[in-house]
RNA sequence: GGGCCGUUAGCUCAGUCGGUAGAGCACCUGCCUUUUAAGCAGGGAGUCGCUGGUUCGAGACCAGCACGGCCCA
């Protein structure tokens, strides 16, 4: 390794050229060979591995697309190049021109002509056979996971073409990718804790945000009419298999649309991503079989949580809490029917939604964005939706009524106030946008990263995340 | 936050009853011109996660800590 290096040095070979021209990847060669057969190529890529015979010798190149093997015999590149061999390690970045062939194996190959050296390694890379299992260091350094597991590899590119298909349906349909503030003076648009910041020239706190909602919002006022936004939301809150404090949201907003219209371009949405990276609605997940083909379930929240607690039709909320604590369900003080719903939901009914699922009509207590549904006042035109037990995304029928919208805001900072740090804030911004009126909206929200999970059968978030965040060393 | 498990060579892993640290891959030397987990012969390789304790003696036993994993809330 670093003694291969300083002997290649000595021979005037430098171990980091600048620059290489290959005129074809592995799978070009494969794929080609009927034509290229007996014609010269130049390919470059890492060497996996290294097959000695005495004055001839067989490597493996990895590349972007594949492997391709490599023929070296000292008859055919000379005395020279052959020592460079030598001096080769497995694990350095190498170029190769030769003849395509095939062996009598029938392995399509490279008959090196000259060999190219275009960067040592260092260091050898992680077991062959084995790859590299360490969890903590397959997080803490991808590159050697990514070089070492090709189900890796495999998972992050499946994750390209699902966001890559996310993007080309929203076009599609009209919508508008647009950016808005990572960094906000006012957090919202969800309940949870802010990550905090300062910005050092204007001397105050600013928050990494947790959702885009109220921004794009804001531009549903300036008349955009179909926006979307892909991007981190920070949330300070646990690491588990499910949530990452940095994890990539997608929100999008279409005037003149309702929650129902969320629902339908949900399952259409999904749907396209699936086929994206798999080709077909039925989806491997946990070693069973989820069907995405729509239309999916949808489940009142009132009655799922009846249904599960046993509840008549007609009940109270503490015949409701009485049930729900037999059951195992920790209830927080003071109770409300929205705290009550939510908890359910969160221990006894969600887990449990394999097949996908809309669970429709919070209680608006827990919903102060959403509009709400004109047969209830205390129920909101909202949805979140569910597949293999994963909380996919949220949506709502958005409320566009300033003065609504500041009550909501109001009861919030009570909250607030009272103890509660993942209360909704007030926003005079926001607010002052929606006095200059915002058409009838819906919003919906989609986590990428579980999107991802699903569609790659990965049970942990960190698994879909390049550099998942850890805790330093030492 | 709680429970359980893990941390030994670059990687994957053994390490018995507490008695001077092991294997395979990788690396080095030699042989080998169609191999593919190439092969054959030889060689080098360690802060046993950290700190403390018990002991004549600790990779192993005890305590604390760090990092990670799985499960639970």
């Amino acid at each position: 390794m670093r003694e291969h290096e300083a002997e290649l040095r000595r021979r005037g070979i430098d171990p980091y050229p600048r620059t290489f021209e290959r005129t074809h990847t592995s799978a070009e060669v494969a794929g080609g060979f009927d034509s290229l057969e007996g014609t010269e190529v130049v390919v470059a890529g890492r060497l996996a591995a290294a097959r000695g015979h005495g004055k001839a010798a067989f490597g493996d190149l990895h590349d972007v697309d594949g492997r391709i093997q490599i023929y070296v015999r000292k008859d055919e590149v000379g005395d020279e190049a052959f020592e460079l061999w030598k001096l080769v390690d497995v694990g350095d970045i190498l170029g190769a021109r030769g003849e395509v062939m095939k062996t009598r194996t029938g392995e399509v190959s490279i008959r090196v002509a000259e060999l190219t050296l275009l960067a040592k390694a260092h260091m050898p890379l992680p077991e062959k056979w084995h790859g590299l299992r360490d969890k903590e260091a397959r997080y803490r350094q991808r590159y050697l996971d990514l070089i070492a597991n090709e189900q890796s590899r495999d998972v992050f590119l499946r994750r390209s073409r699902i966001l890559s298909a996310v993007r080309g349906f929203l076009e599609e349909r009209g919508f508008v990718e647009v950016e808005t503030p990572v960094l906000q003076p006012v957090y919202g648009g969800a309940f949870a804790r802010p990550f905090v910041t300062h910005h050092h020239a204007l001397d105050r706190d600013l928050y990494l945000r947790i959702a885009d909602e109220l921004y794009l919002k804001r531009l549903i006022v300036g008349g955009l009419e179909r926006v979307f936004e892909i991007g981190k939301d920070f949330r300070n809150e646990g690491v588990d298999r499910t949530h990452s404090p940095e994890f990539t949201q997608l929100e999008l907003y279409q005037a003149y649309a309702d929650y129902n219209d969320m629902m339908a371009l949900t399952e259409e949405l999904v749907v396209r991503a699936a086929e994206a990276v798999g080709g077909g609605t039925a989806i491997p997940w946990q070693g069973d079989e989820i069907d995405l083909s729509p239309p999916w379930k949808r489940l009142r929240v009132a009655d799922a949580v009846a249904e599960r607690l046993d509840l008549p039709p007609e009940h109270g909320l503490e015949e409701a809490a009485r049930a729900a604590v037999e059951r195992g369900v920790e209830l927080p003080e003071p109770l409300s029917e929205g705290a009550l719903a939510e908890k359910v939901l969160d221990a006894l009914v969600e887990p449990e939604l394999l097949e996908p699922t809309f669970l429709v009509d919070y209680p608006l207590e827990i919903s102060p964005l959403a509009k709400t549904t004109p047969d209830d006042p205390a129920t909101v035109e909202r949805f979140e939706f569910f597949i293999g037990g994963l909380e996919l995304g949220n949506s709502f029928t958005e409320l566009n009524d300033p003065r609504e919208q500041r009550a909501r805001f109001e009861y919030q900072v009570e909250k607030r106030e009272g103890g509660d740090v993942e209360a909704h804030g007030m926003d005079e911004d926001f607010i002052a946008a929606l006095e200059y009126g915002m058409p009838p909206t819906g919003g919906l929200g989609i986590g990428l990263d579980r999107l991802v999970m699903l569609l790659t059968d990965q049970r942990n978030i960190r698994d879909v995340i390049l550099f998942p965040t850890m805790r330093p060393e030492e």
